[in-house]
DNA sequence: GCTTTTATAATACGACGGTATCATAAAAAG
DNA sequence: CTTTTTATGATACCGTCGTATTATAAAAGC
């Protein structure tokens, strides 16, 4: 890269430092919320002083939306991660385990995904009445992720794995909105993510079965 | 009632004027968000002073509260209106149709149900973080439909209308998931609302269908 | 060794927001 | 008609937040 300056900089990589601060946020806004994350905390949280903050984004909104552009490619990463596992575990790997993996991936099972579910619900909230705040990363993530699951479907119907007349598309959507819902729901615990996690099971038998 | 007082109030009634001023926050919020949404906006919104608002809600906290029970009062208003005027239309009501009815509504087709999610969304991510925001009364909807919905999936098995060993309960919590998570993407013109429509006609054909 | 970059510290400022206070109008009760 | 309760208006207070400013230190390159 023909980078960020004709020096090197003096100790510490900038990215880095801008990564740190980014996910200090996250930390505190998945605890305190969004809105009422403060510059100061920020600071706190990430071990450096207020000036530098500034420093780094400078200003507050500059701040809120690298730190969502960097969720979601956190996000987009662990979900590769999840399907390179999956690649290695699962010998032979097949349409349904790859959707399985998809869908279960996205319910809040554990901390890491509990906060991104947080996460991503405040974003979008905040999104949908603040025009500086783009949904774009988040939206693309998603439309992403459907071609994936309907090509998965596609892959299906052609092995004879399910049925002919399924639409991809339309169940990709489904399956995806349903996921969605089913996260944003079991962060209230209503219903649980096993809960989920059954429903999820069932349709996916339900489409995967000879029917 | 042995409502607020044991003579008359002055001129107008208590509980209208809670629900002026809390119609006021809703409108502002759904525009501006609920946490840009300050109390002199709310006044000005309402046409009523600063002082009346802190007068009715002696807080914010009290104000925002009551606002989210009020709107979820509003839609199970507007839920059980739709049910019923599908009562006088569609002669034999069928469990497809009261299905249909109840996952359309939650789609953003309109004015009135796009802000309404819009709240939704918003209030749903307030109360991840502010503990002193119950989401009971939300909650509590979304339960009671979903019993209604399956309650209308075993009707529509007994009839002969969907396959026996489809369950019930979980095709219920999957159906309602699926229009949530639809829901939420519309708002983002991703996918449009017909196309969210679609979705759900598509999967109702599906259920309904001999298979 | 001087300059640039990276960092900290302390503090200031202007705006806004929730809350509180003071004053008052108007209607019902006696 | 006076008193009391209810309803309303105008404004003051105080904290916090984002942002800006100034001074300073230390490590890395030229």
């Amino acid at each position: 890269m023909k980078g960020y300056g004709e020096r090197m900089p003096k100790r510490v990589d900038h990215e880095e430092r801008r990564r740190q601060i980014a996910d200090a946020l996250l930390r505190v806004a998945a605890a305190r919320g969004l809105h009422a994350t403060g510059m100061r905390e920020v600071a706190a949280e990430a071990g450096v002083s207020l000036r530098l903050v500034q420093y780094y984004f400078g200003t507050k909104e500059e701040l809120l939306l690298a730190a969502m552009q960097h969720l979601a490619a956190r996000f987009a990463e662990r979900g590769m991660a999840r399907i390179k596992r999956l690649k290695q575990t699962e010998d032979p790997v097949t349409p349904r385990g790859v959707i399985t993996a998809i869908l279960t991936e996205a319910l809040p099972a554990d901390d890491e995904r509990r906060t991104f579910t947080i996460l991503n619900a405040a974003y979008f909230a905040l999104s949908l009445t603040d025009p500086a705040l783009a949904i774009a990363p988040l939206a693309r993530n998603s439309d992403a992720v459907t071609g994936v699951v309907a090509a998965q479907l596609r892959a299906a119907q052609a092995a004879g794995d399910t049925p002919a007349r399924l639409d991809p598309d339309l169940e990709a959507s489904g399956l995806l909105a349903m996921a969605h819902g089913l996260s944003l729901s079991a962060l209230t615990g209503q219903p649980s993510v096993e809960q989920a996690q059954a429903v999820i099971d069932y349709q996916l038998d339900r489409l995967f079965s000879a029917s």
